[in-house]
RNA sequence: GCGGGCGUCGCCAAGUGGUUAAGGCAGCGGCUUGUGGCGCCGCUAUUCGGGGGUUCGAAUCCCCUCGCUCGCCCCA
């Protein structure tokens, strides 16, 4: 086949999809205006580099999905894997902390280079919110309950909150260590993935979807138990305003999120309907990711929800009415004149028309503006012109609707028009 | 990057070596020179993702290639 199509892994979203999207997106506008968040846009490409420091070099976003090339300056850019990072830094090249703490959120496509699968595309869609500067532990529970908020908002069911505490840094390393150790001891015992990965990113055994390593990885010591007193506390304070927020939640001590910039508390929201890629949103705290990025110390905390999964659990549950308030039905060379120029007026007081320009038999029209989903169908033939007069016609009645069927009103009475449709769209 | 499944009209599909490639939906036209949601009639793939091969003959068999899809890795 010669037709172009779209590159692997980017989708198309079409009309009959996009309203969904739209719905999703009011809501959470909605939902992050209650909570007093303030919208961010960065640009789609940065530099490389922003992303092989911030996110880590021995991360696989870094090591083997990022989509990089040269521009004709030989500046090394990538498409943005996520939005952390880019926020970020739009941050402080801005000066916004210097203005205080940051509390804002962000949507938008990103891009990893992966093969395709069920809730995985090349090009796919994040929303996400970042506080900059808060480093209270009820800040933790407050971003993980808008996230929670969200998706309860949205009308989703049967989700799953893990958290876990991933410590400071020092925690990491001491456990590091150890869990290195122990992973030798069984060596023989893994799967040669978590075999190749005990060097490079020991960590992330813990998480792995081998069930035999699974079961051996019980025996593993744990992240929790090698957490410093200041860490577990934290921990425990976070578990307790969840609790107030009766937010139900389960101890994940094996969740590892894949960024190497995340400390202390760690989350996900999973869903049981995904199919493999279980999880719908995923965040945490990143307190050491200002500063490594060339800002002064400063405490942060984010998540992102991966829209297309979120679209997928939805389903057809959501969606915007997109049908025009009138279907225009109009045929003859003066009446399309008149429909055209009058559609133009009501389309001036907020009153969405669809004008059929097909010049088709009525019986076609009528049937068009059937499937428009209108309510309301405005008539105008070579007889109306001659009498003056706009025929209107009510669309898909109900039976017990006992109201008349059908009007004429005086073409010349614009205003008279106007109100009537006004009237009964409100209905 | 590695495995499994699949690829026939815009969509859903029948067809598994033999004259003109079912059917449904949608679209267009008509029955009804001007009134929808139902019904009926007609039209819409020289061609089966692409390329090569086997054969008198291929959508059907073989090879290569492209794409989709599910899973692994990893993540939203």
């Amino acid at each position: 086949m010669s037709q172009i199509q779209s590159l692997r892994g980017m989708t198309d979203l079409l009309p009959d999809e996009v309203h969904r999207w739209n719905a999703v997106e009011n809501i959470a506008r909605k939902q992050f205006g209650l909570v007093g968040l303030k919208e961010i846009r960065t640009p789609l490409l940065e530099a490389t580099e922003l992303f092989s420091r911030s996110i880590g070099e021995a991360s696989d976003v870094v090591g083997k999905e990022m989509y990089t090339f040269f521009d004709r300056a030989d500046r090394s850019c990538t498409l943005r894997p996520e939005g952390t990072a880019s926020v970020v830094r739009s941050a402080l090249q801005h000066g916004l902390l210097s203005q205080g703490p940051q509390r804002l959120w962000y949507l938008g496509p990103m891009f990893r280079y992966e093969r395709p699968q069920a809730g995985r595309q090349r090009q796919f869609h994040q929303l996400g919110v970042e506080y900059l500067g808060l480093a209270s532990s009820r800040i933790d529970s407050e971003v993980i309950s808008i996230a929670w908020d969200l998706l309860l908002s949205l009308g989703l069911k049967g989700l799953v909150l893990e958290i876990n505490s991933l410590g400071k840094a020092e925690d990491r390393r001491n456990y590091r260590t150890c869990l290195i150790e122990w992973l030798q001891d069984n060596f023989e015992h893994l799967d040669s993935d978590s075999q190749k990965k005990i060097n490079i990113n020991p960590l992330r055994i813990l998480d792995t979807k081998n069930v035999d390593t699974q079961k051996m990885l019980k025996e593993a010591p744990l992240l929790i138990n090698n957490l410093c007193n200041e860490s577990l506390d934290r921990f425990e304070k976070v578990q307790e305003l969840l609790k107030a927020l009766e937010i139900p939640f389960k101890l994940n001590p094996r969740l590892v999120r894949g960024l190497d910039y995340y400390g202390h508390t760690a989350f996900e929201i999973l869903s049981d309907q995904l199919g493999a890629q279980s999880t719908v949103c995923g965040g945490g705290r990143y307190d050491s990711l200002i500063e490594e990025l060339g800002g002064a110390d400063t405490p942060a905390m984010g998540f992102a929800i991966g829209l297309e999964r979120l679209l997928l659990i939805l389903g057809n549950s959501i969606s915007n009415d997109i049908s025009p308030d009138v279907y225009f039905v109009n045929k003859g060379y003066q009446a399309e004149t008149n429909a055209l120029v009058l559609s133009r007026k009501l389309r001036a007081q907020n009153i969405s028309i669809e004008l059929d320009s097909s010049g088709s038999a009525f019986a076609k029209q009528f049937k068009r503006a059937d499937r428009s989903g209108a309510k309301w169908a405005l008539v105008l033939g070579d007889d109306e012109v001659s009498r003056g007069e706009v025929f209107i016609k009510r669309l898909r009645n109900s039976h017990d609707d006992k109201s008349p069927k059908q009007y004429k009103i005086s073409s010349s009475d614009i205003d008279q028009l106007i109100n009537f449709l006004k009237d009964k769209i409100k209905n």
